[in-house]
DNA sequence: GGCAGGAACTAGAGCGCTCTAGTCACTTGC
DNA sequence: GCAAGTGACTAGAGCGCTCTAGTTCCTGCC
């Protein structure tokens, strides 16, 4: 053990490897290893004694090399955008899922300079056994070959491919309920803020046109063309503002809802009395003191808890029924919806 | 080329390597190396040869062998708190930086049930040639321990080893600037709702003490005990309702000040009018049109990118100069503070 | 014609592990 | 007393790459 640290391209001395724990303790590799993976096949005295040996001398064994010498990496791929708190907490619930199932979490992030495609490369390359996609966009094509070569959960969104699974909410039911609350309230000329091209937004768009008909409301229907991002929603409300105000509005998601806000706050209009908003996703956002958005909420625990056993069944060849799981989201009145004003 | 792909474990076919790239293509396993990591030593028409085989057979290089042949990984470790938007900006700035440089990037996050210990092994693990952790609390010790290995950034803290370097804004000042703005509007009972355990927290109540003592306020100085959640500010809010309400209060970051005016708007005690409240960061939730916080804002981005020119710096033998480089922040000034009230 | 020099390519040794197929010593059962 | 069994351990092949040290062949130059 030389103490070379000092200079020049420094910690030259590359750590410790299962040869230099075996020489150590005096026993073979092969029986270090299996010390190291808690496998049946060594002595209490002898494990001791090697475990005390890698310790000593820092061992802390190589993932690429076991990765590839092994016969399973038991590698789960995650991508996520890093900035959206839904995806943040999904991934937090798939790392508490994954663990006792015995599998390994590797996240890769998807951001303006990376995009999916690049992002969902890097988990092939690391030969995980399957990808869990969340709210990430990837044409179908792609999505299509990438389940040719693995299982595929798609979180958040309906499975855009046959050959992937899905695990999402009712976003139907979720936009439903959002309409049915606004009725209830009295609302009639009720407003979609939709979410473009993004995910999930083409099912609340239609599950808007659905409650709106259900509730004889089909000739009160206007979709204002819009976005995920709280600018999509401030272009809206500016747009309605312009052109006309509704009773109320529902927008794709919570940051929108947060640009709709913004900018009637701005304006002068005051929301319930004037008008009533309801966000989607529950996010943190929501629930702040000044906001209270009233929102739909999904439950990102049990998503991500889905998420895993799916791929984990597929890769278990587990008999798994149908490709999608549905869970069904819930309302959340808050404070910025009420009654319609006398006017 | 089977097209195996039915039932069973299915897919067990398993990826192509360069040895089926080399076959297709009639060349050797060296040559395709060379080719697909784009370096001279073959000639256009072979690159071409070669890139169309490995297209036609779908082959993606792997990751873990080729970290492991290679004489360096070039990979940066990253540990981040997922839930932690400042975190979440930093790390895309990381990305961003490393790439040009060609580097890679392997995130470890850490969350209740991960601890940073266990996000820094898996880095480790991965054979990181430097690891970049971002706000997270590590024992004085273990990082001594993890420097002696290889470079370690902090990022948004002091060094806590001499060993490590640290990338970060100068917290002393920014807390100085909101003490400065405060005084400027007549307050002189001025709270720091501080951080406790959390990373930076002592510096900012270090600020606090040097700036209140700086406008002869020593005497006024009260410091609550909190921390980084909203919920530490929530309580801290009632405490101060009890006890008795300063004219205005500086917690330790936004997540804190969000818990402190949702107590306060459940109260009825009006901000800025009875009292003004100061964050810290300015995150995204800072800018919002119910809230529009006042706070400290720090540069994520410059941030990012010092740190990972530090470490790259560190492992190419570049000479760096200090251990620490400290930026300088700013007070974005909102709608949370205002001048002191007729009382 | 002979040979230096370079471009294009290959052989083969690892990288640090896992895993199969052993070997060896020591019970155990009949 | 001996085959069979069992627990502890080892040898060695390979996982899919990279990289060093070649080899081969062409081109140009005196």
């Amino acid at each position: 053990m030389t103490t070379e640290r000092a200079s020049g391209r420094g910690r030259l001395d590359r750590p410790p490897t299962l040869e230099d724990v075996a020489a150590g303790a005096g026993v073979s590799r092969a029986l270090v290893s299996i010390v190291m993976r808690d496998v049946p096949g060594a002595s209490d005295a002898t494990r001791e004694r090697v475990r005390a040996v890698a310790e000593r001398l820092g061992y802390r064994p190589d993932s690429r090399a076991r990765l590839l010498a092994g016969r399973r990496t038991r590698l789960l791929g995650v991508t996520l955008a890093l900035n959206n708190p839904f995806h943040a907490d999904v991934a937090e619930g798939i790392y508490a899922a994954a663990e006792p199932l015995g599998y390994e979490v590797v996240l890769s992030a998807v951001a303006d300079a990376r995009p999916p495609a690049r992002a969902i490369d890097t988990l092939l390359s690391y030969r995980c056994e399957a990808a869990i996609l969340v709210g990430a966009l990837v044409p179908r094509k792609s999505l299509g070959a990438l389940a040719e070569r693995l299982p595929v959960v798609v979180v958040g969104q309906p499975a855009p491919h046959p050959a992937v699974d899905a695990v999402r909410s009712y976003d139907e039911r979720g936009i439903r309920f959002a309409v049915d609350h606004l009725v209830a309230l009295g609302h009639r000329r009720i407003v979609h803020v939709d979410g473009g091209r993004a995910p999930a937004a083409a099912l609340r768009r239609n599950g808007y046109r659905r409650a709106m008909k259900a509730h004889g409301l089909a000739g009160e229907q206007r979709l204002i063309a819009a976005g995920e991002r709280e600018e999509d929603g401030a272009e809206a409300a500016r747009r309605l503002i312009e052109e006309g105000m509704p009773d109320a509005l529902i927008t794709y998601n919570d940051r929108s809802a947060v640009g709709v806000l913004d900018v009637f706050a701005r304006s002068g209009v005051d929301v319930p009395r004037d008008v009533s908003v309801v966000g989607y996703d529950d996010s943190q956002v929501a629930r702040l003191p000044y906001l209270r958005l009233t929102t739909v909420s999904q439950d990102t625990g049990r998503l991500a808890d889905l998420a895993v056993q799916r791929a984990v069944a597929r890769l278990e060849d587990q008999v798994v029924a149908e490709r999608e799981v549905i869970l069904e989201p819930h309302l959340v009145v808050r404070g910025t919806t009420g009654p319609v004003a006398m006017r």
